[in-house]
RNA sequence: GCCGGAGUGGCGGAAUCGGCAUACGCGAUCGACUCAAAAUCGAUUGCCCGAAAGGGCUUGUGGGUUCGAAUCCCACCUCCGGCACCA
């Protein structure tokens, strides 16, 4: 055995694991199940193919795979598959650049990210694969969207839209980034257009109380997904506008300071506005008003520390508590998209309000006592936002406002003028695309079928499906879909009358495609059903979920709230999908986020042709613990590659020493340890032993992959530092081969191709067919322990003591010690601490 | 502003329950091997004083609890991430 070569190493078990298909599992009911094991689903987030796979993916897929291997060695049956997210803009864009058909550069780009996944030796049960570009898989993403329609969990409307003038398509709010496109970075406008949603917004409140039902998910990506979905209770209270015959609902957290709501704003979106101004003095400034606010960006709209702008309608509402006339404003800090876009205005305890009473010059009203000394600009010390005594309130003065907050609102339901409400910062997903690459949304427009001159939507029979995307020549959106321009496709029969109908040109928003492709893994060449119910109900929920926090919100929401909805249809048997999520850090470079205008980027494939994929893997694991990011350095890798050798030359300085390894069954074969070992033999098998419990701990504990590394470089280390003390005699000699192929069975789940030789070469045996090695717990503990001095805290001495030793002998130990002698002597002895097995604390005066 | 997370050697990081701070790796210095270099093997490596023995200091800052604090409590500073005119 000469030096280290992974390539040829690496090549020589791919092969194994390919034609032997190490890696595929059977469902329940199939040939090849294992109904004995308990089963695990282990799955990385799927990657959306485009150019090479970076190091995100090498560090996504190696840490996924290390947890894989993992659990196979525990006596799992383990479900650990690949696809492609493969539909999407980027693919669509290269191909209004270049000509180049969607299809192709994506398809060749799977191509490169398999063969890439294959280099790495990723465990992947390769016979389950899929991309939800191909008609096999997007048909069932059409069938879902059909059972969603069914239910109203689909519908069409207008309203107003996030529009990205770049890509020329709306976006769901969850891609708008400070008011961009999350996307390409152009500064996104508002349109008002018909347009398809998910009524994600029914599922809110599950989708809170549901957090409960997961095993293990990163606190922060739950308080995200809380804070995303924004629930506050509160109530609406109606304000009416006599003048205009006109209630105005408004949503409101704080009814206990109704009675200090001296103003009213309405957001310029407002569909009431025209009509309350038309024909007035007003319409002319709050006409000026709207059009400067529609101008301007969201960017500039949502600005912080801006002046608070806005128009008085010359109208008033009534505040329904006290029947006082309050003046109506228009005023761009009032947003459409929240509540009922009209507020009542609080000043006295609304840090907003007081700010827009200060710019016009409104009454400020203290209807809560207490004051915020550090907000309050006010010399009455307003704005006060905290609790206290209600003031000036009527009949509820006196009270404290959280104990008459119910009582107000119940009097208001009494009154007709309000009821306890519940609102969302979460809006109804908006999935329609007007893109050519994504699946497209199965229905038809029939006038025949329609009424008063709109025409009906028809949805697309099942057996229909799949509705395949048309071969189009030009991709460039046009304000409406490309798909637009197949004329031969958008014609087509109404399945319902048989007339004439044309075809929804939209497609779908990718993170639909990526919303359920973890169930479809699981019967991926089903053409019946998007799933046998049967493997479903086994496999789900994933066990473990590997990822980016970057989806912390979107996919990990839209995919939790698929799977819900998928189970009131009665497809499923659970309420989420993912019972455990691992997030994964970001690789930087040079302190950076890595990118091509940066020139910073990393290319795996280089490293994995230097260095071999075992240690491009091994070191991202080592790099620091995996949840948190990592500086990629050159250094490290060169470290981890070192390790690696070492212990390849541990293993052929073993075999030419030692004799080659068996190929006989286990029992007390080659690798096994020697039986009563002694000396410097014992210890290097308890240093086995103890990296065994030590990696073992840190892979149950949150794939603390890093210190797990470091124990079997200590493991090395100590073999290094005492095998040729040890060769001479065959305890000896077994203890090295045992501390080796111990290393090797311990480095296999992130170096699976070395690990792989390594034990074969000792042992005779295949270390993924092994069970995960269990530390004995009689070579875990010694005979001495060394016991720590301290004089008033302070570390004086080192001694070797008995393990069992008592009390007072530890005492004796700690008083007999030279240098604890010369801190204690002449002083009073005022106490005695004894941690046994560990310190003794003398303390003095 | 609000909500999370984190501050430890020259660097990445370890210390899992309040008990040896700095494991492991990188870097650096020295030695062995070599004609030489690379590779490899071995030794040293927190800071300060000291020839040494030894002593003092050290986990962002300041205080507290404790025999004992990187770890617990209080106040503050800095950095990173998320949300942000959400009524």
């Amino acid at each position: 055995m000469s030096g280290y070569e992974p390539k040829a190493v690496e090549r020589k078990w791919q092969r194994v694991w390919a034609e032997e298909r190490t890696w595929e599992v059977a469902n329940p009911g199939q040939p090849g199940h294992d109904a004995s094991k308990p089963k695990a689903y282990v799955l990385e987030m799927l990657p959306y193919p485009s150019g090479e796979p970076h190091v995100g993916h090498l560090k996504c897929y190696a840490v996924g795979d290390a947890i894989a291997h993992f659990r196979r060695r525990g006596g799992f049956e383990v479900i650990h598959p690949m696809g492609y997210d493969s539909f999407g803009l980027p693919a669509e864009n290269n191909a209004i650049k270049t000509g180049e058909p969607p299809r192709v550069a994506t398809e060749r780009s799977i191509a490169s990210f398999r063969r890439q996944f294959e280099e790495w030796g990723i465990s992947i049960d390769w016979s389950r694969e899929l991309a939800t570009h191909t008609p096999e898989y997007y048909r069932w993403t059409q069938w879902i969207f059909l059972r969603l329609f069914e239910r109203g969990l689909a519908y069409r409307t207008e309203a107003p839209v996030q529009w990205c003038p770049k890509d020329a398509t709306v976006l769901a709010n969850e891609q708008v980034v400070d008011g961009r496109c999350e996307r390409c970075g152009t500064e996104v406008i508002q349109r008002k257009l018909e347009q398809w949603f998910f009524r994600i917004t029914d599922y809110a409140d599950r989708l809170l109380a549901d957090f409960e039902l997961l095993e293990s998910w990163p606190e922060h990506v739950i308080t995200m997904q809380r804070n995303w979905i924004g629930r506050s209770e509160g109530a609406e209270v109606v304000f009416r506008c006599e003048e205009a015959d006109l209630d105005f609902p408004v949503f409101t957290t704080r009814p206990d300071t109704l009675f200090g709501a001296t103003f009213f704003v309405l957001a310029p979106e407002h569909p009431d506005l025209e009509r309350l101004v038309a024909g007035t003095p007003a319409e002319g400034p709050v006409r000026e008003y709207v059009n400067r606010v529609a101008r301007s960006s969201a960017e500039e709209r949502g600005a912080e520390d801006r002046e608070k702008t806005g128009v008085p309608l010359g109208r008033s509402v009534l505040n329904p508590v006290n029947g006082k006339s309050i003046p109506i404003f228009v005023a761009d800090y009032v947003l459409m998209e929240y509540g009922t876009g009209a507020i009542m205005a609080v000043p006295g305890h609304d840090a907003r309000d007081y700010e827009f009473a200060q710019a016009f010059d409104l009454p400020v009203e203290r209807v809560i006592e207490g004051e915020d000394p550090e907000a309050a600009p006010d010399a009455r010390g307003l704005p006060y936002p905290g609790d206290g005594q209600m003031t000036n309130s009527g009949r509820f003065d006196g009270r404290h406002n959280r104990e008459a907050y119910e009582e107000i609102v119940t009097w208001l339901e009494s009154e007709g003028r309000g009821r306890p409400a519940v609102n969302y910062r979460l809006r109804d997903w908006l999935v329609s695309r007007q893109r050519y690459w994504g699946a497209p949304i199965p229905v038809v427009y029939c006038a025949q079928c329609g009424a008063d001159g709109a025409p009906a939507i028809v949805p697309v029979p099942d057996e229909q499906l799949p509705i395949e995307l048309p071969e189009i020549e030009d991709y460039a959106p046009q304000g409406k879909s490309p798909l637009a321009a197949a004329e031969d496709w958008v014609a087509t029969e109404c399945p319902r009358c048989g007339g004439p109908a044309r075809r929804e040109t939209d497609t779908m928003d990718t993170f639909v495609d990526s919303s359920w492709y973890f169930i479809r893994y699981l019967d991926p060449r089903n053409t019946e059903a998007p799933w046998d119910r049967a493997a479903a109900a086994h496999w789900l929920p994933v066990d473990q979920y590997i990822g980016g926090v970057e989806h912390a919100i979107l996919h990990l929401m839209y995919a939790r709230f698929f799977t819900k909805a998928l189970a009131d249809v009665g497809e499923l048997e659970v309420q989420e999908p993912f019972a455990n999520l691992f997030t994964q850090g970001m690789i930087t470079r040079d302190g950076a986020k890595m990118s091509k205008s940066k020139g910073n980027v990393v290319s795996p494939g280089d490293y994995v042709e230097r260095y071999g994929a075992d240690t491009a893997r091994t070191y991202v694991c080592f790099m620091g613990p995996p949840e948190r990011g990592g500086d990629w350095a050159d250094e490290g890798v060169e470290g981890v590659n070192r390790f690696l050798s070492r212990l390849w030359r541990l293993c052929g300085e073993v075999e030419e020493r030692t004799g080659p390894g068996g190929t006989g069954p286990g029992g007390s074969g080659p690798g096994d340890p020697p039986a009563a070992p002694e000396g410097a033999a014992r210890e290097l098998v308890a240093k086995a032993h103890w990296a065994i419990d030590k990696a073992t701990r840190d892979f149950q504990r949150g794939f603390q992959f890093n210190t797990a590394i470091a124990a079997v470089m200590e493991l090395v280390n100590d073999a290094y530092r005492l095998k040729d003390g040890l060769y001479g005699e065959a305890a000896g000699a077994a203890a090295v081969r045992f501390a080796a192929a111990t290393a090797a069975s311990l480095i296999f789940p992130f170096a699976p191709h070395l690990g792989s030789e390594v034990y074969q070469r000792l042992t005779g045996e295949r270390v993924w067919e092994q069970p995960w090695p269990v530390a004995d717990p009689e070579l875990l503990a010694s005979d001495t322990v060394t016991l720590v001095v301290q004089v008033n805290g302070k570390l004086r001495d080192r001694i070797e003591a008995p393990a069992e030793a008592p009390r007072e002998e530890l005492l004796a130990l700690a008083r007999r010690s030279e240098k604890v002698v010369r801190h204690i002597d002449g002083k009073e002895l005022v106490k005695e601490v004894v941690v046994p097995g560990k310190l003794v604390n003398l303390v003095v005066r």
